[in-house]
DNA sequence: GTCTATACTGAGATAGAC
DNA sequence: GTCTATCTCAGTATAGAC
């Protein structure tokens, strides 16, 4: 290896195709995922959405564990990327409440939670995925990073730890709140949002 | 029927020890319920937890689904038997916070979430469960006579619907957050509760 | 009513032709 | 690489002896 800087190779026709296709897959397996859960979410279910054979999806990916990681680690690279662009040269606080803005909308727009919370199975087979556990560390450093910030700048109420604020944003993007609201169909999904950010950040009390 | 209010007939011996059996399976499936979840949970696990062989849990209830619709029944009774009793005479949104708090400590010590919202097959079952839909319906409404009587007396941020509140409290019962937080093991048991009724009631935010 | 043994089904994964 | 057909296994539920 001479350089480890090489241009990428133009791709051919083939190689596109392919790739367009297992961005099909991924997109499928991110509907069914948001709308069934992993374990209710079969390939036969996903070979159908995509229009494919349930063989050939294993082509692809080796795995309905796989294939559902791969959904996520997409997902926390999205965020991670969507981070970068909120409220650049704000107060932190402004960043965190940017943040969880952009996955409740994200949600409501039909995007599966930030967590697996909804599936132990799932939740498992993920902490033993490196590149997902690689993903979820970054992007859980730059919030880590916006938390300290935040306390420096007095944003946030006293005594509580860094893990806690961590874990509670988390918590917010799959809170199964939004999927009520939602089906109940009263509330415009600007108000879902609107409330879901302002009652995280200063609670329901007056 | 001369009389709808016939004394209780004694029970028999082999009544009571049925009627043990029947606990003890619920408690079982409680706790493979609360540690694995509906799906990952087998009956197998269930029989070899109680202690008994498969076929005669089908002697106690019809099916998977039936049991953990008895787990969750009985849940939501006893929590609307603790509301009763939590500060009757104080004022409505601390009544609410006691609630809140209650169920915490109640999943710290083991008890499934209330809200199924870890399964939506399990999710779906009880919206077709008579019993269960009841047993909702009674909690629900007792809350929510609270959150009116707090939104009244001024201790709520106002602008948030019922329903919002309702969602909001039902959602912080089951929030992942508490999971995490226990597994990490950083926190103790009393913090983790303290930090998230605050949270859940005052916000993030300073 | 409890046990052992089994029927039946759904679903993840693979084989082999084209 | 995609298809159809099949393997395999786990898991719910039931049958039948005691």
């Amino acid at each position: 290896m001479p350089s480890v800087n090489l241009p990428a190779p133009r791709k051919s026709f083939r190689e596109t195709q392919f790739e367009l296709r297992a961005e099909a897959i991924l997109d499928a397996t991110n509907r069914l995922l948001a709308d069934k859960g992993y374990e209710a979410m079969s390939m036969d279910d996903i070979a159908a959405e995509v229009g494919i054979a349930k063989g050939s999806l294993y082509k692809h990916f080796e795995s309905k564990e796989a294939l559902a990681a791969a959904v996520m680690i997409r997902l926390l690279d999205q965020t991670s990327a969507a981070l970068a662009t909120i409220s650049p040269d704000g107060p932190a606080i402004e960043r965190l409440e940017g943040l969880l803005r952009w996955t409740l909308v994200q949600r409501l727009s039909g995007s599966v939670p930030h967590l697996p919370s909804t599936s132990p199975a799932l939740q498992q087979s993920l902490l033993a995925n490196r590149r997902y556990m690689d993903a979820l560390t970054e992007l859980s450093d730059r919030i880590g990073e916006l938390i300290v910030r935040a306390r420096d700048e007095g944003a946030l109420r006293p005594g509580m730890r860094d893990e806690f604020v961590l874990y509670t944003l988390y918590a917010r993007t799959c809170d199964p709140t939004l999927d009520y609201l939602k089906a109940g169909g009263s509330m415009s999904d600007a108000e879902i949002v609107d409330q879901m950010v302002s009652t995280c950040f200063r609670g329901l009390a007056a």
